[in-house]
DNA sequence: AGCACGCCGACT
DNA sequence: GTCGGCGTGCTC
């Protein structure tokens, strides 16, 4: 190949660190406006779909490269600051760039299929048609549609509730060249917002800095429940329309709901273009294509939204930012809040994150000024905040793990016609099965876990690796009968407040009795506004508005209070805050009861008698002591296999690299050092058959850590020993497990 | 990750 | 005698 020959450098969807170089398709010279595009290219025995990441010079003495099959786009998918960003993350997370770069794609676009249409159409007669009109045979639907379209052009909606089967007869009259389709522009769809109320003093203050940023600033809205953030949101939207910008949101998994896209899309005027899980890949990728040709102006998502191209970006919203959705955990290990940040940053537009329980790693870089910190402390209208009380269950009677002042309480609450909210952190019966007489218990064969008792105890079910059978008779070691469901799943906390309030609906709400599509919706819009008893766990925790909720219970915390994990405290204290949040409104004030065993733990008191920054401020405290995030960085290398001894080997063999980065004994030193913890097993060490250890990673500074991976990761795909294993990094691992 | 190649066990 | 188990090697 001649020297000068340019050639294509493309990232494939393989776990390859490294791009692949192919010559361009015949009778194309490669240029640098190819990169962005799609190519279709040979690999191996297989034909894969890449992205274009550059054009290079063959070298003069380089290997016989192989030619690629096809360009996919006539213009670059991913292009510009997208693109961009991509390669950052592909950087920043130690991932291969292909997957970085696939993972941005929607699905269909990842298959090669071509970028979907996406304009609003409408037909319209021809000269010719208008002209033709009174000689189509009258009453044929060729003449009725040209009768429609004589009156005014129509849009395809309007069509579709004007006529049955109109597609036919436009086409017999587009192929006479009658009528003809023609696309809507996007600027015909100028938003005609609706006004919202009007904001208190310090909404208008969060309005009002969020509309002077100028470029890039990093907004943290810290705003108690029922503060209204929805309505900075709103605003701030608004305002960013106006201007001609898009908007991108980021919801938590959760808080998609219909509600808030109806008061979206009614407050805003324009189309709010919403991607979930639940959306088809073709849907998804006609969102996808809609943003990047600058036609979808709003785009509500979850995590994988904050791939949305954004050629006219002017704002991006996290919503509920310290939702622990936002971090994927397989495939590329990004963070959806932090990569808004990234693009936000890039595209020098300001990023709006709001919480009434921001991550400590929001509130630490408010308390450095490297956000803006906009508070908002008061409950919109009159809405008083809940009564929090902590009630001493040591030495009480327990039913179904609830005391009698809880339920008393509940009783008087729905007498009172309220409704009662009891929040259990465990679903299914029981949490484990116990002989009584031999102390065996049923363990997963596939998992180092107890097994959960389920369908009243009639079943057991792992809760890790989703294995089902059937409780057994007798105890398999000792053929007792003394079989005993230990502990307290949301199912036997129904069952007895079924039994307890039978003159009420009883509804659990947890994973096992609300799947699919807006379940929890459906659910909670038949239980309505009646007194009643929900039980539930995370799920009910946000997301849909429960306005005559008057008293919420929390049981079960207490193993929350003595985790292992660092985060665990921070994780009880934003649950608990969010539940709480839950009960009340103007009119009806909330109380909470906090059951616990531990009424005088630290966390308990700090959060009900200062709230949760003071509860906060105290964290951050022992984070910098004990030299956690934020205050240093972590990355964690996991392996597993269903050899027992592989992922050591492996983790062992990708340490000895590491060794030179590490601490070593004087104090500048180790602060500029890499920590190293294990390998160790992971805290299950088998699951679903795989044994699983895992190696982490810390540094006080976070160049020093990336450094390191820098020099290690690519080697490590070439070690012997990662053949074996399943590995992946996971930098700034939100659970280390 | 796929996918092919390759070398050892229980079946038409 | 073959189908198929998963070890190991490679992908511009």
């Amino acid at each position: 190949m001649p020297a000068d020959t340019p050639i294509l450098q493309v990232a494939l969807p393989v776990p390859l660190p490294r791009l692949f170089d192919y010559r361009a398709p015949a009778g194309v010279a490669a240029q640098p406006a190819h990169v962005g595009c799609r190519v279709r290219v040979p690999f191996g025995p297989r034909e894969l779909v890449g992205v274009v990441a550059g054009v290079a010079t063959a070298a003069a003495d380089g290997p016989e490269l192989r030619e690629a099959l096809a360009f996919l786009d006539d213009t670059p998918l991913l292009r510009g600051e997208l693109f961009e960003s991509l390669r950052w993350l592909a950087r920043y997370t130690h991932a291969p760039p292909g997957e970085a770069l696939a993972t941005a794609l929607p699905a269909a676009l990842r298959r090669g299929e071509p970028l979907p249409d996406t304009h609003a159409w409408a037909w319209r007669l021809t000269e010719a048609g208008a002209t033709a009109l009174p000689g189509l045979r009258s009453g044929s639907r060729p003449r009725r549609l040209a009768g429609l379209l004589h009156e005014a052009a129509r849009d395809e909606d309007a069509l579709d509730a004007a006529m049955d089967d109109w597609r036919t007869a436009a086409r017999s009259l587009a192929k006479r060249e009658l009528a003809e389709r023609i696309a809507i522009p996007a600027s015909q769809l100028a938003p005609t917002p609706q006004p919202g109320p009007q904001p208190n003093d310090e909404q208008a203050a969060a309005i009002e800095t969020v509309h002077a940023a100028d470029g890039f600033a990093a907004l943290l809205l810290d705003g108690v429940t029922g503060s209204g953030k929805t309505e900075v949101y709103l605003q701030a939207i608004a305002d960013c329309l106006a201007r001609g910008r898009q908007v991108l949101v980021l919801v938590p998994e959760i808080g998609l709901t219909p509600q808030l896209l109806s008061r979206f899309r009614a407050r805003l005027g324009v189309p709010v273009h919403a991607t979930h899980s639940g959306l088809n890949d073709g849907e998804r990728a006609r969102t996808w294509a809609a943003a990047l040709r600058g036609e979808a102006r709003v785009v509500v998502g979850t995590r994988s939204a904050v791939f949305t191209p954004l050629p006219e970006a002017g704002l991006i919203v996290v919503d509920e930012e310290h939702d622990a959705s936002y971090k994927q955990h397989d495939g590329i290990r990004y963070h959806a809040r932090d990569f808004a940040l990234v693009r936000g940053k890039a595209l020098d537009v300001p990023v709006l994150l709001g919480s009434a329980t921001p991550s400590l790693e929001s509130l630490h870089n408010a308390r450095a000024g490297r956000y803006a910190h906009l508070r908002l402390s008061r409950r919109a209208g009159e809405a008083k905040p809940p009564r929090v009380r902590v009630l001493d269950v040591r030495k009480r009677p327990l039913d179904a793990g609830l005391s009698a002042e809880l339920l008393d309480a509940a009783g008087k609450a729905l007498d009172a016609g309220g409704q009662v909210l009891v929040f259990k952190n465990r679903r299914g019966y029981a949490p484990v099965l116990l002989c009584h007489d031999c102390g065996w218990s049923a363990q997963c064969q596939r998992c180092d876990a107890p097994m959960t008792v389920h369908a009243g105890g009639r079943r057991l079910q792992c809760h890790h690796c989703g294995a089902r059978r059937p409780v057994p008779l007798a105890c398999p070691d000792c053929a007792s009968l003394a079989l005993q469901p230990q502990g307290i799943g949301t199912e036997r906390i129904e069952e007895l407040l079924a039994r307890r309030f039978d003159t009420v609906p009883v509804l659990r709400i947890d994973r096992g009795s609300t799947r699919g599509k807006d379940a929890l919706g459906k659910h909670l819009d038949a239980f309505g506004a009646q007194a009643g008893v929900l039980i539930g766990t995370q799920m009910l925790a946000k997301g849909h508005d429960l306005p005559n909720l008057t008293l919420v219970c929390v049981v079960g915390i207490d193993e929350g209070l003595f985790s292992a994990d660092f985060r665990a405290g921070e994780k009880l204290a934003q649950l608990l805050i969010q539940v709480a949040g839950r009960a009340g409104r103007a009119d009806k004030p909330g109380e909470v009861l906090l059951q616990t065993h531990h009424p005088e733990h630290p966390l308990l008191q700090t959060l009900v008698h200062g709230g949760y920054h003071a509860f906060a401020d105290g964290e951050l405290m022992q984070r910098e002591a004990a030299g956690f995030p934020p205050f240093a960085h972590l990355a964690l290398l996991r392996a597993e296999a269903k050899h027992v001894d592989a992922p050591m080997q492996f983790l062992r063999a990708a340490k000895e690299p590491l060794l030179p980065f590490a601490a070593t004994g004087s104090q500048e030193e180790a602060a500029a050092g890499l920590e190293l913890h294990g390998p160790l097993p992971a805290p299950m060490p088998r699951r679903a058959g795989m044994h699983r250890a895992q190696l982490l990673v810390s540094a006080a500074q976070r160049r020093t850590l990336h450094g390191a991976l820098d020099a290690v990761v690519p080697a490590l795909h070439a070690l012997p020993e990662a053949r074996k294993v399943r590995w992946s990094l996971d930098v700034d691992p939100v659970d280390l497990y």
